[in-house]
Order: C-alpha cells, then sequence, then structure tokens
DNA sequence: GACCTGCTGCGGATTG
C-alpha cells in the first residue's frame, strides 16, 4: 500500500484490508493526499462506479475521526440529487464506518420522522441530504442551522454535473452560501462528478471568488473499449412486406440484448411504454420468462426498485427500457449494452449512459444506437428530407468520440429561483432587510448577475399588495406578506422545478403510478401503462385516481415534458456532417442510405452554397448553424415582425407575413444592431414556479437571460446575410455554365414546343427543360438540358420521371440555359400542353430575380380541345390519354419527348381541321 | 413530439 494509505485513520485502514484491496486506485491516492495535505476545494472526476465516493470519503472520515469536533454538529455534509443515490451511500458509507462509530444520517423525504428527530437532537457524523430537504432545514430550523453545522468542515457535492447549471443547481449554491453565512466559516467544497465538459466552469461554480485554487482530480486511464452501431429504420407508411420501425427495433433489441442486463434509453416516457409493451409480448409469444421491464419517473417507486434491483442481481437477466431515470448514479452494476432509441439531447447524457456499460476490466462498452427516420412521400417537406434525428445521433457520436461534452450555461438571472430564496430567507429568519439580502444573495451567492436596481425591482414586483409575497415592517424589515406565508407553509414549497398535475392508476388496491392530468380517460378505455395492458374502469376526479384492470390492448398516455437545449457545438457538428462525404463505419446499410439522402437533400436545396433557401413564394428555410437558443431568439424576433416561423434542429422554416416587411431586409437591419423586439409576438413566458409573481419587463428579462442570446442576434443575421448574398439564387446575373448545354436546334421552324420535368412540387424546380422545334416541312427537331434545381428532388417526382440527384450532377443551371434559348425562343411562339410549363418558366425566373421576357406562349391543350371536342369528359386532352387515342409514339415524361408529344398534338390538330394553328387558335376566340 | 429531480408537520385512527 501507498504513502496515501498511511495518511488515513486506523479503523479507516482496517476498513480497507477487509475490503481486500490490493492496492488504492489512482484516483483515490491522488485525493488522499490532496486531502488529507491542503485545505482548499476539490473537483473528483471519474466515471462512474471509478470509486469517487471513496476518495472522498475515506480521507475525509479520516480527518474527523483523528481531530474529532468539540462542538456538536455534522461533522461532513453530502448533498444529492436523488433520494436512491443516498440511501445507496449511506449504505456504503455505513459499512465503512462501522468500526469507527461515526454516525451515518441518510435524509430525504421518504426517511423516517424518527431518524431525523434522533439526528437533530445529537448531531454528529455525515449527514447525506437532498437540496429539498436541506432546503427545508433552513425554512423550518433556520435558527438552528449554526447548531447543526457549526462543526461542518466539508460538503461533498455528488453528481456535480447534472445540478451545475440547473434552477436546482443554483439552489445548492445559495444554500451553501446561506449554510457559510449562518455558521460564520468557509466550508471545503468537494465536487464528485462523471461528465464534466468545461472544467473551468466546473470550478468557477464551485467556488465562484477562486475558481483556480479549486483543485482538479481526474482518474487516469481506464476507458473500456467503445463498440457502436447505429441503425437506420424508416416509419410511416408500412410497407405490407415489413414491420413497423418500431417492431423491427423490438425484433432486434430482444434478439440481441436477451439473457443480459442491459439498458434501453428509449427517450420520452411513452416510448418506453411501446417498447416495453412489444419486448413482453415476445417474451410471452417465444414463452420465455419476462425480462424486460419499463422504467421512469411516473411508474411507481415499488415498480422502479423491483426493476433496480432486479438489474443488481446478476442471476437474473434483466433489461430496463428507461427515460433518463436509470442515466443518474444510482449503483445498478454493470450493464452489457446500452441502447439509445432517438438521438438524446446532449453529449453529455450519451457519455453518462455509455459509463454505464464496460465497467468491468476486458469488457466492452456497448452503444447500439436506433434511427428512426420517416418513410417519404411526395409531401414530404424539407425537414423531413433532411432527416434532423439520424444527423443529430451521428453528430453527438463523433463529438462523443472525440471526447467533448456540454460545458455548463453560466450568465443566467435565474429570476424565478431568486424570488423563492428570498422568501426562504425571511421565512428561516423571521425577517431580512433588503440590503442584507442583496449582500447574501447576489453578492456573494450565486445571483451574481443581479445588480442592485435589478433585485430592488424584484423585491417591490413581488411585494406588491396584489401579489402579497413580501411586505415591509415599519422598520423596514422585510416580511413574508399573505400568499407567501402560504406559499412558505406548503411543503411543495422546498422543490424549485415546475410540477405538473396528475392522476394515480390503481389497479386492485395497488398503486402503478402517475400520469398527467390533461390525458383524455373514460370507463372503458385501453391502456398501455408500467409496460401492461389496461382497461380503465373508474375515474375518481376529486381524488384524482384512476382505476384499472387488466386488459388485452391499449396505448400508452401522453406525458409530456418539455424538450432539451440542444447546444451549438453539436449543431455545427450536424452542418459538418451534412457537407462531408465520409459514411461513418459503424452506420448499418439503412443509415448510410439515409445519410446519403440527407446530404444528397442538403445539397440540392441549396445550402451548401446558401444558408437561406427559397422553397416556395414566399417560404424559406434558414440554416442558422446554431443550437436551440440561438435559434429561438431569431424565431422570436422574425414572429415579432409578422413572419411564421418552425423551428427545427439548427434549421428555421420561415413563411413570410404579408404585411411584414421582407425577409432579407429584416436580417440586414438585425445584422447592422437595430433594436428588436423579440416579444412582439407575445410569447409565454412563465416557465418557473416563481414567474407568475413577477411582472412583465422583469419576466422579459429574465426570458433574455436564459432563453435568448439577443447579443448573437445581429452576429447570426450577418452570417446568414453573407451566404445569402453569395448565393447565386439572389444573385440575378447570368453565370458561366457550370455543365456543358447541349448544342441547339439552329434553323427557321414554324413553332417549338417546349416541356419541363420539375424536381417537387414547387413548379420552379426546373430539372429539365426539352424543345422540340418544327420545321416548315413537319420535321421535328428536338433538344433537351437537365438543369441542376437547387433544389431537393421529391420521390414522387423522380419516380415519374426518372431524374433524381445524380442525373443533375453538373447539369448547368436554369439561367444559363434560359439564356441560351431567349434567342431562339424569343423568335418563335412557344407551344406547352396546359399552362404548367410557362408557369414554372415564369417562377424560375422570378426566383432567380429576373424579368419574363415577352414571349409568344401559346397551349396545345386548347387546340386539342378544337380538334377532339368528343374527348371532353371522356379521358380529356392530356399527353397521356391523346398518346392512347392518337396513336402517337413517345416516351411520357421525358421533357423533350413530351415537347415533341405537343408538337405532334398541334400537327395533327392542324391536319384533322385542314388549318394551321394560327386559325385554330382564332376559332376558338 | 420531445428528460429528470423533490417534499413538512400535524391530527386522528389504530395497534400493542
Amino acid at each position: 500500500m501507498s504513502g496515501a494509505f498511511e495518511k488515513l485513520a486506523r479503523p479507516v485502514q482496517k476498513w480497507i484490508r477487509a475490503q481486500g484491496w490490493r492496492e488504492l486506485r489512482d484516483i483515490q491516492s491522488r485525493a488522499i493526499g490532496a486531502i488529507c495535505d491542503g485545505q482548499g476545494d476539490l473537483i473528483l472526476a471519474a466515471a462512474t462506479a471509478g470509486g469517487k465516493t471513496e476518495a472522498a470519503f475515506l480521507p475525509l472520515i479520516s480527518q474527523v475521526l483523528e481531530a474529532p469536533a468539540a462542538e456538536p454538529g455534522f461533522d461532513l455534509l453530502y448533498i444529492g440529487p436523488l433520494k436512491a443515490l443516498i440511501t445507496d451511500q449511506a449504505r456504503r458509507l455505513e459499512d465503512i464506518c462501522a468500526e469507527s462509530g461515526l454516525p451515518v444520517v441518510p435524509w430525504h423525504g421518504d426517511v423516517a420522522a424518527s431518524v431525523k428527530a434522533r439526528a437533530l437532537k445529537a448531531p454528529r457524523g455525515i449527514l447525506l441530504i437532498t437540496p429539498e430537504s436541506l432546503e427545508a432545514l433552513f425554512v423550518r430550523r433556520g435558527l438552528e442551522i449554526p447548531r447543526l453545522f457549526g462543526a461542518t468542515r466539508s460538503v461533498v457535492l455528488d453528481e456535480l454535473h447534472s445540478i451545475l447549471d440547473s434552477e436546482r443547481g443554483v439552489q445548492v449554491r445559495s444554500l451553501l452560501t446561506r449554510l457559510e453565512q449562518a455558521t460564520g466559516q468557509s466550508l471545503r467544497r468537494i465536487g464528485l462528478s462523471a461528465t464534466l465538459g468545461d472544467m473551468g466552469l466546473a470550478r468557477r461554480y464551485l467556488r465562484p471568488d477562486a475558481p483556480e485554487t479549486v483543485t482538479l482530480i481526474a482518474a487516469s486511464g481506464g476507458e473500456a473499449e467503445l463498440r457502436l452501431q447505429l441503425r437506420g429504420y424508416l416509419s410511416g407508411a408500412e410497407d405490407e412486406t415489413g414491420p413497423s420501425a418500431t417492431d423491427a427495433i423490438a425484433a432486434h433489441l430482444f434478439d440481441h440484448l436477451r439473457g443480459s442486463d442491459n439498458l434501453v434509453f428509449a427517450g420520452a416516457r411513452q416510448s418506453v411504454e411501446i417498447y416495453a409493451d412489444r419486448l413482453r409480448a415476445r417474451c410471452e409469444e417465444a414463452r420465455l420468462p419476462q425480462e424486460f421491464y419499463p422504467h421512469h419517473a411516473s411508474l411507481s417507486r415499488e415498480h422502479r426498485d423491483f426493476v433496480e434491483t432486479r438489474l443488481k442481481d446478476r442471476s437474473k437477466p434483466t433489461t430496463a427500457i428507461c427515460t433518463s431515470t436509470l442515466e443518474l448514479g444510482i449503483d445498478i452494476g454493470d450493464v452489457t449494452c446500452v441502447a439509445q432509441i432517438g438521438a438524446p439531447f446532449s453529449v453529455a447524457a450519451l457519455r453518462q449512459r455509455l459509463g454505464r456499460s464496460g465497467r468491468r476490466a476486458g469488457q466492452p462498452a456497448i452503444l447500439r444506437q436506433y434511427s428512426v427516420e420517416t418513410r417519404l412521400t411526395p409531401q414530404s417537406g424539407l425537414v423531413d428530407r433532411l432527416r434532423l434525428g439520424l444527423v443529430r445521433a451521428v453528430a453527438m457520436i463523433e463529438l462523443l468520440l472525440a471526447g467533448w461534452c456540454e460545458p455548463p450555461r453560466a450568465d443566467q438571472l435565474h429570476l424565478s429561483m431568486l424570488v423563492h430564496q428570498v422568501l426562504s430567507v425571511i421565512a428561516g429568519q423571521g425577517g431580512a432587510s433588503a440590503s442584507q439580502l442583496y449582500r447574501l444573495l447576489c453578492k456573494e451567492g450565486p445571483f451574481r448577475q443581479v445588480s442592485a436596481p435589478l433585485f430592488m425591482d424584484v423585491l417591490r414586483a413581488i411585494g406588491r399588495a396584489e401579489v402579497g409575497l413580501i411586505e415591509q415592517a415599519a422598520n423596514g424589515l422585510l416580511l413574508l406578506g399573505p400568499r407567501g406565508e402560504k406559499l412558505v407553509a406548503h411543503y411543495g414549497f422546498y422543490a424549485v422545478f415546475p410540477t405538473p398535475e396528475e392522476y394515480r392508476l390503481m389497479s386492485a388496491g395497488r398503486d402503478l403510478g402517475t400520469i398527467p392530468l390533461d390525458n383524455i380517460l373514460a370507463p372503458g378505455m385501453m391502456l398501455i401503462f408500467s409496460g401492461r395492458r389496461w382497461s380503465v374502469r373508474d375515474i375518481d376526479t376529486g381524488a384524482k385516481i384512476i382505476v384499472v384492470e387488466p386488459a388485452k390492448g391499449g396505448v400508452p398516455p401522453r406525458f409530456g415534458g418539455e424538450p432539451g437545449l440542444i447546444h451549438d457545438r453539436v449543431i455545427e457538428k450536424m452542418r459538418e456532417i451534412y457537407a462531408g462525404d465520409q459514411t461513418p463505419v459503424y452506420m448499418d446499410r439503412t443509415a448510410a442510405e439515409l445519410l446519403s439522402e440527407a446530404r444528397s437533400h442538403y445539397h440540392s436545396a441549396g445550402f451548401g452554397r446558401s444558408a437561406i433557401v427559397n422553397i416556395g413564394p414566399r417560404n424559406w428555410f434558414l440554416a442558422t448553424g446554431c443550437g436551440t437558443v440561438k435559434t429561438a431568439t431569431l424565431a422570436l424576433a422574425l414572429q415579432g415582425v409578422g413572419h411564421q416561423v418552425e423551428r427545427h434542429d439548427g434549421f428555421l422554416e420561415v413563411t413570410c407575413g404579408t404585411d411584414a416587411p421582407p425577409l432579407e431586409k429584416t436580417l440586414a437591419r438585425w445584422a447592422e444592431g437595430a433594436a428588436v423586439d423579440f416579444f412582439a409576438a407575445g410569447p409565454n413566458l412563465v416557465f418557473e414556479p416563481y414567474h407568475p409573481y413577477l411582472d412583465g419587463d422583469l419576466l422579459r428579462t429574465d426570458a433574455r437571460s436564459s432563453r435568448l442570446d439577443a447579443d448573437a442576434l445581429p452576429g447570426l443575421c450577418a452570417r446568414l446575410l453573407e451566404d445569402f448574398v453569395s448565393s447565386p439564387v439572389e444573385a440575378g446575373t447570368f453565370r458561366a455554365p457550370s455543365g456543358a448545354i447541349p448544342p441547339l436546334p439552329d434553323a427557321e421552324y414554324r413553332f417549338v414546343a417546349l416541356d419541363v420535368e420539375t424536381a417537387n412540387g414547387d413548379c420552379a424546380s426546373i430539372c429539365q427543360i426539352g424543345l422540340a422545334c418544327v420545321r416548315p416541312d413537319g420535321t421535328i427537331d428536338s433538344w433537351s438540358s437537365y438543369i441542376d434545381p437547387e433544389a431537393p428532388f421529391a420521390p414522387f417526382n423522380t419516380q415519374l420521371h426518372g431524374i433524381g440527384p445524380a442525373k443533375v450532377r453538373g447539369a448547368p443551371r436554369f439561367l444559363d440555359v434560359i439564356a441560351r434559348l431567349e434567342p431562339l425562343l424569343r423568335r418563335h411562339v412557344i407551344f406547352q400542353h396546359s399552362g404548367f410549363d410557362r408557369r414554372a418558366i415564369s417562377g424560375a425566373l422570378a426566383l432567380a430575380g429576373v424579368s419574363e421576357p415577352d414571349w409568344r406562349w401559346q397551349d396545345s391543350v386548347r387546340i386539342a380541345r378544337c380538334a377532339w371536342p368528343e374527348f371532353r369528359g371522356k379521358g380529356g386532352h392530356g399527353l397521356a390519354h391523346l398518346k392512347d387515342r392518337l396513336g402517337l409514339d413517345f416516351a411520357h415524361h421525358d421533357a423533350a419527348e413530351d415537347a415533341r408529344a405537343a408538337a405532334l398534338v398541334v400537327l395533327k390538330a392542324e391536319q384533322r381541321l385542314g388549318c394551321a394553328f394560327d386559325d385554330i387558335l382564332r376559332m376558338r376566340r
């Protein structure tokens, strides 16, 4: 054993020997050195189950044992984000402390009141507590805080990354400041974490005044080999031959996970229920024992405990289909494989999840990523074509492999949380002055972004008579107002995140879990829940209880929830992936095909050249290149001036309002820094529990700090326009041909017929132009050229005419072709069959910003109607029917061939009626 | 179409 071992107290050494450890882990030795020899704060970073808890507590317990505190009070404080984690850690620490008799006190909502009463009477040893329970101590026993924590030397913050920049993290930081202020001494802070994106920010979080004094100890090596597969699936209109994407994934999971312990992260609770149901059914069909179980926050504690225990039990193979419930630190041992269905919201989460697998020496970590994309139809929009989910999954995997993950977000005001802490401090102390609150919470605590005037605005807002959270006594002291009293008195006060109202589901007196109140249910309706099928027997709206009984079918309830924020770096990576041409080796064939398809749509939409793409007369698609916050900022700004905006990962789909100023001009003004009203469209600003007590100005200020990035808007607009201006779509001038244009017919003709094919539903997306030029002797010179439509191909169109991205690669662009055709077209009457081709040409010219030449268009359908009136209502005068009835020989849906057909129709009509086409047209008038 | 996390004190009934 090393020198580190010698630094530990006897009973601790004895415990280590009893474990049969041959030596201390690297992180443990280093942590023991740092804790025993130094004074400063510490961050211990190691993969889950990397021995972090012991690394921190072995030396901390040793210090307590060797120099017991003279005064009563807890010696060590541990703050953990989960009750289950606290229960688990308390068990491990009790084992270490058994020999020395140092008490270990777990403290959360499920801990018996008697245990708490005993600890309050004689506070000693290690207190393990949730942020909420600590908050409750401050509120209910504010005056006892110095007695309880006067002897506390160190505080251990577990799962530091999970509370880094959340509301709850702010609450923890505020509680720590209040603790130090109440006891009059500084606490050594020790953070434990597996996943920290930015160590600088983590240090600042732990010790804002002196981040440079925080020592970082990261576990070295020990990274398991990673095995990775990304499988692609298509959902939507199922073909009769194949199973649905869900069934196909369930089948794959069943075949590959059965017989071992695994975690399947399915994204949403609803999706968890569906996969759990499918997998249960497969086990039943195969007459195999059940080993797939759902696990999410709405399931009863009893069920979740059952699944967690089964996962720990190595003798029974168990796969949990779960949400992020099983992502955090609860020790469930090692799993063989981690599956992820759909892309997660953060690389940090993906890394954390993957850390569950490959923890035993020699075992690889296995990640199976499943991506489900929509089967495309002619109506599919660009969003579906871009395969955003799949590309995001690839981006996240690539960033994971590169060792990157999201840093915490700094600089948010957290005004709702500030209101909460103001109430908590006043309640705990019985009153506080404004200046004391400001010093405690804003100058020393976590609300450093809040200026003194802003703080006063907050106090004034919550002190308004109609709000009544606080009021001021004659001596200036701030007290709780009537509503403040009521809020603080309710036990719901301690938690800082919003909670929805829910029904409780019961079957035969057993609690199954909860579902949100907004599910519309009636007796007899069928439900999938907790991995089983139920029918609703009875609904007690008063008690909010739904009684169910087993049934044969059903659908899972809706659970709701807000989407996660996607970081700028992830969107940047997605852009790199679209622009690149490498296919990652870990993709299966379908996934690789989907990626290649996504790239093709990305390029044919024009994103390779321009960040702004026109997809309709008033419709634009913007590639913002930024994550959720900046993209939402631009979206709100655009909505504010009257545009309709749909948001996607790094993209905005804009439908220009009829009264709104032109998109380009608006962006240009913002790029120059013009003032923007982000709230003109009246977006919802109430997200957090204490938002309803603030006034409009404060809500807007808070939203600006947390949901928007107004400072980024000018740069973002400038970047969008930069690409846009250089885009040929807007250039409006003919440019040098990028592809060869076939030699044009060169004679004098009686007339020409023209036909176009288009890439998608937008008639301006011309991908082929064909001409049939009719000589005076009736012979026809045909000509056609492919055209790069600079727009995505719709499968419907491609199926019709057989033209896709491959055929138009390197083809000239519309303007180049039309420039060459112009002299010929100008000289002749141009026939098109119906009005489509003329509209297409006009549309494409308008899109390119070129005014329409004064050509002599005519319509061969009109000619046909005169010549064959009997077809009216009997097959009509479409080319396909005319081909049949007139015995025309041409290959339909090729531009040159269709143009020739139109010409033939004119010639045949002239024959039948015995006069020239201009006479026929005059007859009609 | 979209994650998760947490919770006190008291009065009354029941049990030993």
